[in-house]
RNA sequence: GCUCAUAUAGCUCAGUCGGUAGAGCACUUCCUUGGUAAGGAAGAGGUCACCGGUUCGAUUCCGGUUAUGAGCUCCA
């Protein structure tokens, strides 16, 4: 009785000689020893069966703990790599992962898979479960185990192991007769990872990630505790769906897409409406803080981008276009313009910070296979500025940005903001002190205004680092909003100046600045965040009056007159149909508000509020209804 | 751009083992004036994405193009 192992709760459990995470579990419960998947051993996740080192802390892993099911679905990958090479011996594997509510793994085939194998692959996958094969670890020799894989005409596997750190141990698992390279733990055995999965789609992916190398089929599944767990994670994939905004802004009758104009939007009135609410408010938003609007032209001849830097580092996504024999760009980006509007003027330090907005129209030539939807767009609109001023007021001028963003985020709704830092890319223009400065900068900004952020090394754009403002969409993508970006080099390449007390000529620095990002990414989140049903002040007919008989036609006319007087977008259904046809009509369509009108309405001088999403109805006076809504179109804040 | 898949009426989708297509909703007309998510009837609507090939004959089979979707790469 000289060996003891900690529990998480404190307790001791003692033992003649070392013992592995199977048998610790089975003293502790019988249930437990069936439920145990892994054990942590002084924090660390290992194999069950391993024998644990004596003194240590030990805890029982299960499938109700958060590592249980990332064992789970890094199983699953396994068990799916086993049952390829079964079905299509001639597989290559090379790594496979776990993702969030699932996992993939990424094979070399020379055919391509199809659905009906993935539905072959998830019935060998059952099967190897049921088998129950034992899964177990082996180290290897790293040259014995480069030549093993080579000689099963695994390369990619031999490749990894060759750059493995000189000091990894090469770790084996053997499952049957199915061996993979892996780091590990892994569950004691195939039966226990249960039923809860599901492959979802293949796809292509590279070597690597790298699109020099070969490109590899990446089989995607989803995995969960048990099959309750797997249904209600597809259930909640296809409510993701109802909410895609190409759905819904075909079924409000928003905008559409077409053939001949790829990665464009044409906007139908009912969107348009959206655009305009969305607009004016930032427009009101500008005059707050400071800005002020101008304009600049689509298109500009190509030596202004050759001085910009764009030519250099950003003509593969740029339009050209040709007069008289000049080559002219559309433009991908609105601060060219606005350097030269600050440069038609001399400026005093006494004028800065000045502060430039746009609603700047951009045309970027994205890859076809980038498209999607009205999120990501070959031509869209940026709620962008300028701000010129000293390094001294760069600080002040970044966190008064961020309070700005933060509240306009708010006023739409949105809470789960999350901010990046976006560091010196590979393909880039001015020094590394520059970048040292630039970064340093925000850095700076961001610590003052008190915010945590995460770091991304290698993302920021050509000419400066960059704040990233994310957002989380209905089914998990984080999309960009909003953005500031630290730009000394821009107004040396383009000769901004200013003068300063010491009447001596100063470069400026410029901070380039957006919260929505693009009005057509933003629109589509808007209409994903709500699922359609966006709130008064946004939706593009907030308020439909419907009649139930048409004896009720002047009164309507009276009270949509009171509304509109008011302020308040209103649209008439006067038709000859039933009420109930009506209200599901403008119900489907998402109207937040249909004011139902019969004789009873009528003669009391009174109006029923129906609101989407409730079936009760609200009778008020007519005076007071119209209080109400004029109150409830209004935008925040105004 | 790469990989795989998809493209039939305004929308959602059937269908044709090769003989030029069908439903529901929407639309038009008529009847119905009906209290909160579909009242009834009739009608109109399609070069089956585009270009080639095979075939007596192609929407269907084959090749290419374009667009879309998912993922990779890239990005607001």
């Amino acid at each position: 009785m000289n060996i003891a192992y900690r529990l998480p709760d404190g307790a001791a459990l003692e033992f003649e000689q070392p013992v592995s995470g199977t048998e610790i579990a089975a003293r502790i419960s019988k249930k437990l020893a069936k439920q145990a998947l892994a054990v942590k051993v002084d924090g660390e996740l290992r194999d069950l069966y391993l024998t644990v080192p004596p003194g240590a802390t030990v805890q029982i892993i299960t499938r109700e703990d958060e590592d249980g099911l990332e064992l789970i679905r890094h199983d699953a990958a396994h068990i799916m790599a086993e049952a390829v090479q079964e079905l299509f011996p001639d597989t290559q594997v090379t790594i496979g992962p776990t993702i969030e509510n699932g996992f993939y793994y990424d094979f070399h085939r020379e055919q391509p898979f199809t659905p009906e194998d993935l539905k072959a692959i998830e019935k060998r996958m059952h099967e190897i479960v049921r088998r129950n094969e034992d899964i177990r670890r082996e180290v290897w020799d790293r040259d014995e185990a480069i030549r093993f894989f080579m000689d099963q005409g695994e390369t990619f596997k031999a490749e990894i192991i060759r750059d493995l750190p000189a000091n990894e141990e090469v770790s084996l698992y053997r499952q049957g007769d199915f061996i993979d390279l892996c780091r590990g733990p892994h569950l004691p055995s195939t039966s226990k990872l249960g039923d809860g999965f599901k492959l979802t789609k293949v796809a292509g992916a590279y070597w690597r990630g790298d699109s020099n190398n070969a490109q590899l089929q990446r089989i995607y599944g989803t995995a969960w505790r048990d099959k309750a767990e797997l249904n209600a994670h597809l259930q909640q994939l296809e409510e993701a769906a109802r909410r895609d905004h190409r759905k819904l802004g075909r079924e409000m009758d928003l905008f559409h897409q077409q053939e001949e104009a790829p990665g464009m939007v044409f906007w139908h009135p009912r969107g348009w409406a959206i655009w305009q609410k969305v607009e004016q408010y930032v427009r009101q938003v500008y005059r707050d803080s400071g800005y002020q609007e101008v304009r600049g032209p689509q298109i500009l001849d190509v030596t202004l981008w050759k001085k910009s830097g764009h030519w250099d580092n950003y003509q593969e996504n740029m339009f050209f276009t040709e007069s008289e024999k000049r080559t002219y760009a559309v433009k991908p980006m609105n601060c060219p313009g606005h350097v030269q509007i600050y440069n038609a003027a001399l400026h005093s330090y006494r004028d800065l910070p000045v502060r430039y907005a746009e609603f700047g129209g951009c045309h970027r030539n994205e890859p076809s296979g980038a498209l999607h939807g009205i999120m990501r767009v070959r031509a869209f609109t940026q709620d962008d500025g300028h701000i010129f001023c000293t390094p001294e007021q760069v600080e002040a001028e970044v966190t008064a940005f961020h309070r700005q963003a933060m509240q306009v985020y708010a006023d739409f709704g949105f809470e789960n903001i999350s901010v990046k830092l976006a560091l010196r890319p590979e393909k880039r223009i001015g020094t590394d002190e520059d970048w040292d400065k630039a970064e340093r900068g925000l850095r700076a900004a961001l610590q003052s205004a008190g915010v945590e952020w995460e770091e991304l090394p290698g993302e920021g754009a050509f000419y400066g680092p960059k704040i990233e403002y994310h957002l989380k969409d209905s089914i998990g993508r984080s999309w960009q909003m909003g953005t500031v970006q630290f730009d000394p080099m821009m107004p040396e390449r383009l000769d901004a100046e200013y003068v300063d007390e010491h009447s001596q000529r100063q470069r400026p620095i410029m901070l380039h600045r957006a919260i929505l990002g693009s009005m057509e990414r933003f629109i589509g989140i808007l209409i994903e965040h709500y699922a359609g049903h966006l709130p008064l002040w946004l939706a593009p007919v907030p308020v439909v009056i419907a009649t139930i008989t048409n004896a009720a036609d002047s009164y309507a006319e009276r009270v949509r007159d009171a509304l509109t007087a008011a302020g308040v977008t209103v649209e008439m259904d006067l038709r000859n149909e039933k009420i109930g046809y009506k209200v599901r009509e403008h119900s489907t369509a998402k109207v937040p508000v249909i004011l139902v009108i019969g004789e009873q309405e009528a003669n009391e001088e009174k109006v029923a509020i129906r609101r989407l999403g409730s079936k009760n109805t609200e009778v008020l006076p007519l005076a007071e209804a119209v209080q109400q809504l004029s109150d409830a179109v209004r935008a925040p804040g105004r």
